[in-house]
DNA sequence: TTATCTATTGACAATTTGTCTATAGGTGTG
DNA sequence: CACACCTATAGACAAATTGTCAATAGATAA
């Protein structure tokens, strides 16, 4: 459905992880509503270094799914504190969610293609060493 | 060493994989130089789509290396047809190969990590259903 | 001579990321 | 109260990466 990592000439443009944030995001919407400070805060668990994440970028993620009517938010009225969104994901993002997962089950494989020739091709070399 | 999916606010600022062109080209090149068009017409088997690939995109891929000191090339001079180049690794860049495949094999974990929680996630879903 | 395949390059637009700054309410401390 | 610090979100703009298209050119086959 998505393009690989083939790029250009007229079909698929797009690349096919759009930088791993926002199925993130998807995701943990999917297991109920949450506001973007504490989506923010459970991205270590896919492997982000929140020390190193500026959070504006999580944000602006949430953002566009809102335009691209995958997420919707609202504010929440009882909260402490400064005002905060609440995102869910809609049915639309469901969807969405299911492709990206797909397609990164194929980056996946893809990557691990490649590992496993590297790793086959340093086996070689290796044995070819100690002949 | 590189970053992770964590970008942002000072230290590691460049994505983790650039695009996966790179690396397969050097690894292809660490079996033997090859000229680009060859390496274009062998990335099927990295999962790309050759329909789809546009060759600027690797030659350009192939320049950059070159400027970045991984592989050199030279004009291939007993060749029928129209003049090619012949690109051969370099030292530098099998030790950024090497780098690249620890990162590619840590991508790799990161998103199988996601790929277990949404299945777990989905089987959980469709348990519920079943009651 | 026209099309097609091999082979490479360059320019420029579009998209995605990265960085930094601004805003603002709440809490705890000296 | 002044100050630091944490929660929470947003905006502007620069930098990097990708995508698209067009140009060039030799060889070969119809």
């Amino acid at each position: 459905m998505e393009p690989g990592w083939g790029r250009g000439r007229g079909l698929g443009r797009r690349r096919r992880v759009m930088s791993f944030t926002q199925p993130c995001l998807l995701f943990m919407l999917q297991t109920g509503p949450a506001h973007g400070y504490s989506l923010l805060n459970r991205l270590d668990e896919f492997g982000f270094n929140l020390e190193r994440l500026d959070p504006s970028l999580v944000y602006r993620a949430l953002r566009e799914m809102e335009d691209s009517g995958w997420v919707a938010s609202s504010w929440d009225e009882d909260s402490q504190g400064p005002q905060r969104r609440v995102y869910k994901i809609l049915p639309d993002g469901e969807g969405r969610l299911a492709d990206w997962i797909a397609d990164l089950r194929r980056t996946r494989d893809d990557i691990d293609r490649l590992l496993t020739a590297y790793d086959n091709q340093s086996q070689k070399s290796k044995e070819k060493e100690t002949q």
